[in-house]
DNA sequence: GCAGTTGGTGCTAACGTTAGCACGGAGTAA
DNA sequence: TTACTCCGTGCTAACGTTAGCACCAACTGC
């Protein structure tokens, strides 16, 4: 697959071939015995004694070759392991079948989940998945754009950083692409995403109205578009609640660190004043806290009210099941895949703005439990 | 970075040139107002003044052109937003920079950490990740292969499907790659996984030794090279405790499916003389079992001790605390990077037999007891 | 029997990049 | 002055594939 580096000789020479078993023998063949020779149309032209275009033709189905040709060539191409050049082919106009996916960490099962049904649909397609993760640093981002660029993907479909970098938006725009989750102005107006707002807010609301004053936030970084949209609708469903807007205890911080949300809730229940319950914006930031509040044996409902983000396995198992925002993570990576299927097999004509909000929904489990007193009995 | 399929010009006509502001406007720019069009070496020679070759030449930092030309380059090339074509240096000779990961499915855990850890260790290196998700079906494996194949990816780490199609046999071999955890013959020895014999012997002589003598084992087909051994490494350990190697209620099936932990254990424990204690032998059924017994109310470990696979999240605060076989997949993912890097870099000598076996490490949490007994004082 | 059509194939150029060779000019030693 | 070296650059071919055009033989219709 990898070419070999032997010394390379002019196609001159290649007639000073021999026939060795059924085989002509190159120069170049008996300099690379036993090492692995990639197969090209040449090679089978050669054998058969047809021109190049030819077994390029039958290869291709022409109609205008013989069945017979078609037949002899497919027959060699197969017994000889010919592969065709994907390089080449691609130099010749050809687009690449690779569609990069841009995300900050695989292992954020939210992410591993759209990277699996991307993969899904794109190979029923003929489509490969390029996989790149940013870690949130811009400038990884910005390596892998430029990588991807260079390797002429097709397609990516990113969930940018937080303020992406000058060239990474260039490059982007050579590109069809398409922004997961997070939106960012600079990166086009392709999107697919959740309503962070309402979903926060109705979670937020779900905990006001069970009699919650004293209601914790713990997030990330305001500076990310979900960030700030959670944190809105955290603070909308407090105002709504006819709390102060700073009656919220929030924490923001990175958003994929389970480290920094054992801190985070650590700190939320040191203090005098300590928080009836806790909104969460984050998976991984859950899980975090989940491990902490098991670990230290706080009492929930009964201590602290919280409402998780994400439904990971375990949520449910996890002390009394885990009140979480369920989220469409299938339906929305199936919608990413299809668009973008769409949109490669089109003429780049339809390249409008585009947007689609996914709701998210509110998971009712035994977490939640109005102010210090016992879980009311649950309607579902 | 895909090119557009405009009428294509040819070079003569590139002559009738004119100037406009700052750059040359050849016939084919014009024909292709505001669609992306994609800077070549030539677009920047012709705007420089000077051949291509230069400007090849000075963007590979060769010694022989004069500082100057080399910054007058970098510098439109930088203007111009160049990006170097790979698919037309690999026809050159140069091998790519992306390494495919075949796995099974990217949703569970084990695979997605792996996923994280090869991406991290080849982004250093400027190596891209090619994901490619099985199923476990051999022929969705082979049709990934041949696209891996024809876009010349640098090397393969596979956890290859039970009995890899023919093809897919052919295909590997022109590749430089590593089979992960899973070990078939027929793909080459190079191979990084875990001692699975050790790992479930340890797991079964623990509740051995606590005194269960009806013990069930719910692993993957003994068709997979893990499955076998696993299943193995569960009956000697029965052997070795003086329990009939059929004493044990196995209940064998697709490794990857929690539905299937869930039904099997649903099974396991309804028969009269049902077991005392259950032994796991893949993530993805521990998850379902973990549900199930959830759901159902089982006592754990009252009425049934059990040792998990793998140690996901969620596994710590899952009833009693999990006690699993904790799985080394950070060190495997990380050996596995650096001997692909090691071996793409240096010339293909090296291509012995080559084996990692990583040891598995039994966790002791609160699932695991002596039969209808309760915990015994916990030593760790 | 001859022009015209059709079916099957070969030749050639082109895609973007790189490496080998050639070339011209400036500088140096005899 | 002549011969030589060295520096910087240009020309050209090659990588594997595909598309346009040309070509030849066999057939068709008159």
């Amino acid at each position: 697959m990898i070419k070999p580096d032997a010394p390379i000789h002019p196609t001159t020479e290649r007639d000073e071939s021999a026939i060795v078993g059924k085989r002509k023998v190159t120069a170049r063949d008996q300099s690379l015995e036993g090492a692995p020779y990639v197969i090209t149309t040449r090679d089978i032209a050669e054998r058969l004694g047809v021109s190049v275009s030819t077994v390029g033709r039958a290869l291709a189905d022409d109609p205008r070759i013989s069945e017979e040709t078609k037949f002899r060539v497919r027959q060699a191409a197969s017994e000889m392991g010919y592969v065709g050049n994907r390089a080449a082919r691609m130099m010749r106009g050809a687009s690449s079948n690779v569609v990069a996916l841009v995300i900050p960490d695989i292992r954020n099962s939210f992410y591993s989940t759209i990277a699996h049904e991307l993969s899904k649909n794109m190979e029923a397609e003929g489509f490969q998945l390029m996989l790149s993760e940013t870690d949130d640093d811009r400038m990884v981002e910005l390596r892998h754009l430029r990588e991807l660029s260079a390797n002429r993907v097709a397609g990516v479909i990113i969930v940018p950083t937080a303020r992406p970098h000058a060239d990474s938006v260039k490059l982007l725009r050579t590109v069809p692409h398409l922004q997961l989750l997070r939106r960012h102005p600079s990166l086009g107006s392709q999107w697919f995403g959740v309503d962070d707002h309402e979903a926060l807010r109705q979670a937020t609301a779900h905990l006001v109205t069970l009699g919650h004053t004293r209601i914790a936030y713990l997030g990330g970084p305001e500076e990310l578009p979900t960030g700030a949209e959670r944190l809105r609708g955290f603070r909308s469903a407090l105002r709504e609640g006819g709390l102060p807007d700073d009656a919220g205890y929030t924490e923001l911080g990175p958003p994929s660190s389970v480290e920094h949300g054992r801190d985070a809730v650590r700190r939320l229940l040191q203090g005098r004043d300590a928080p009836t319950a806790l909104v969460l914006g984050s998976i991984q930031l859950t899980l975090g806290v989940l491990e902490e509040l098991s670990e230290q044996g706080v009492k929930v409902p009964g201590e602290l009210s919280v409402v998780g983000f994400g439904d990971e396995p375990g949520f449910s198992w996890w002390g009394p099941g885990l009140t979480t925002i369920g989220l469409p993570i299938q339906e929305m990576a199936t919608g990413c895949a299809l668009w973008l299927m769409r949109r490669l097999k089109t003429k780049p004509s339809n390249d409008g703005p585009y947007t689609s909000v996914s709701p998210g929904s509110l998971i009712l489990r035994g977490s939640t439990a109005p102010p210090g007193g016992r879980a009311p009995s649950r309607s579902d």
